[in-house]
DNA sequence: TTACCACTATGCATATACTCATCGTTGAAG
DNA sequence: CTTCAACGATGAGTATATGCATAGTGGTAA
């Protein structure tokens, strides 16, 4: 969990990182509003806690830019400033929340975590993933359909994992070769059939309804009934 | 946007009522928290509004069982306990944001308008096209006539897709070549005319209004009814 | 060795893309 | 109202691309 601190005052931004390494995220510090945007959008962060008054650029500003980027990390802002009139416009200009300095690091923490709770909580932090009556377990590496266990090796594990991260969706052969096989995707190859043959063998017996399905064309889709 | 306000003070209530209804909000009044709970199972609501204390259930009980229950709804929760212990445990609960009452109606509404931003953020930007009761899932790649989904290759999902983009517009056989099979458009060849007459067979089946239509000496071009 | 895994090679079956010849439609001129 | 030419639609047939089962190779670890 990647969390960037925009923050000019060096005091603050060192007791910012000290609090919320200890809590297990990874800290980055940009000390004003155009390093700030440039970290934003070089790298995904989780969250961004930025200052509203900023040399360079002040933070709304940089807000505004990044949304109008597409950048869609949340954002929370701290500020001296407590009138409505600046929480309002910190809001409108599209960050998430708003502190009023000094912060209590308690009740920033909480807001980190809720902040950082919704972003992520559809993609990392469920340990299973569940499509129809398959199971996929990436704590334990098990999986299962129904009740039955299913065997896999680590090859397929992944490619599972993908499908199912994946899902109602329709991935391609190149983004499986990306995501799965951390290579470029040549049709020099044809492993990909290979293991999806091998995960419908494994996954798709004959009786329950069928999972994987292929778009010519296309690629492949795993899909609940 | 549809906005659930669970408080069972009906002056609280009937303020927020008004000021969101004012912003262009539906709102509905649940009075305790059983009633505020049932409410949110039964309906999809953009955004929960939730005071703390409550009749027979309390607000943080209520947010924690919505959570289990995967409603991931965004909840601000409102009350007039401003301990940063109160805040901690009910962002911690699964809340998104927290104010202490009094509320100043233009915070709020500042908070609203975050919160609802996100959240709706992911659904709307779903890749669907849609022309009438024509739909086009861009990342499942299916389509669907009203509720009959209808079956398509790759060439002739391009084509539709391409169709649909421009819809309303006259598309020339030659953007058509360019954009759906990456050429340069040549009569010797009547691809374009085989693949259109496919696609009529499968969407402008009898029963139905016509969408896509001829355009003599120009194209084709699609068009809701 | 034996067992297992990741990957490759081959050939078949079939869905899909495209071509061609023919037929239908349209609209303006006579 | 016909006739005719230009334009578009369509059905049948062919070629190609695509996916998949199966068998096989090489590497690794117990």
């Amino acid at each position: 969990m990647h969390i960037l601190i925009v923050e000019d005052e060096a005091s603050i931004a060192g007791f910012l990182r000290k609090g919320l390494e200890a809590n297990g995220f990874h800290v980055q510090i940009a000390s004003d509003g155009l390093m700030g945007q440039k970290m934003a959008l070089d790298y995904p962060y989780d969250l961004i806690i930025a200052d509203v008054n900023l040399p360079r650029q002040n933070g709304r500003d940089m807000v505004e830019i990044l949304r109008r980027q597409k950048v869609d990390t949340p954002i929370l802002m701290l500020s001296a400033l407590g009138t409505s009139n600046d929480i309002i416009t910190g809001l409108d200009v599209g960050a998430d929340d708003y502190l009023v300095k000094p912060v209590q690091f308690d009740i920033l923490m909480a807001r980190v975590r809720a902040l950082t709770r919704r972003h992520t909580g559809r993609l990392n932090s469920e340990p299973t993933l569940v499509v129809g009556d398959l199971v996929l377990n990436q704590d334990e590496r098990t999986a299962k359909r129904g009740s039955r266990p299913i065997n896999l090796t680590a090859k397929e594990f992944q490619l599972l994992e993908y499908l199912m991260q994946n899902q109602g969706r329709v991935v391609s052969r190149a983004s499986i070769a990306e995501q799965v096989w951390d290579m470029q995707y040549t049709m020099s190859s044809n492993s990909i059939e290979v293991y999806v043959g091998i995960l419908r063998k494994k996954i798709d017996q004959p009786g329950s309804p069928q999972l994987i399905h292929t778009v010519i064309g296309e690629g492949y889709v795993l899909r609940a009934p």
